[in-house]
DNA sequence: ATTCTAACA
DNA sequence: TGTTAGTA
């Protein structure tokens, strides 16, 4: 496929696929047109960029770290004992970041259930939707 | 109509 | 990362 489809099938800007492979997070074949030829593989590729990107690793990283990865029948398995020093170094620092994010949601929940509400006069005609709280559900 | 590279009011 | 110009 080229860069359109994989665009429209994972949301993700062609720019930022092209990105991507300057990165080299992806490698793209080349068609005699010069127009990138993706495989069909390169979506659930770019889901994983997408999600290790998000948890905070830099793209080297990630570079590293695909081509060390093999499909399972369930899940993924690692490849590359090299790598398993970065990756507990990754996790760790993610657990870390969890655990900021924690105290950080409970400070909020926290502050807006000490807020008290403000009560406008609602004469637009559209129906109110203020936005629920916060009920300190997961965990 | 699509994609490519390069560059920035 | 977005956006855009000028091509192929």
């Amino acid at each position: 496929m080229r860069i359109g489809e994989l665009a429209r099938l994972t949301g993700v800007n062609q720019r930022l696929l092209r990105y991507y492979e300057e990165q080299d997070l992806l490698h793209p074949l080349r068609r005699a047109s010069g127009y990138r030829d993706y495989d069909d593989a390169d979506v659930e590729r770019v889901r994983r960029i997408r999600t290790l990107l998000a948890a905070g690793l830099n793209t080297t990283t990630i570079a590293d770290v695909l081509p060390c990865t093999i499909d399972t029948d369930d899940g993924l398995a690692g490849a590359c004992p090299a790598l398993l020093g970065d990756l507990r170094r990754e996790h760790a620092r993610i657990s870390a970041s969890i655990t900021e994010l924690h105290t950080a949601r409970t400070m909020l929940a926290a502050i807006i259930d000490a807020t008290p509400h403000e009560a406008p006069e609602n004469d637009s005609g559209r129906p109110s939707d203020e936005g629920e709280r916060p009920s300190e559900s997961n965990r």
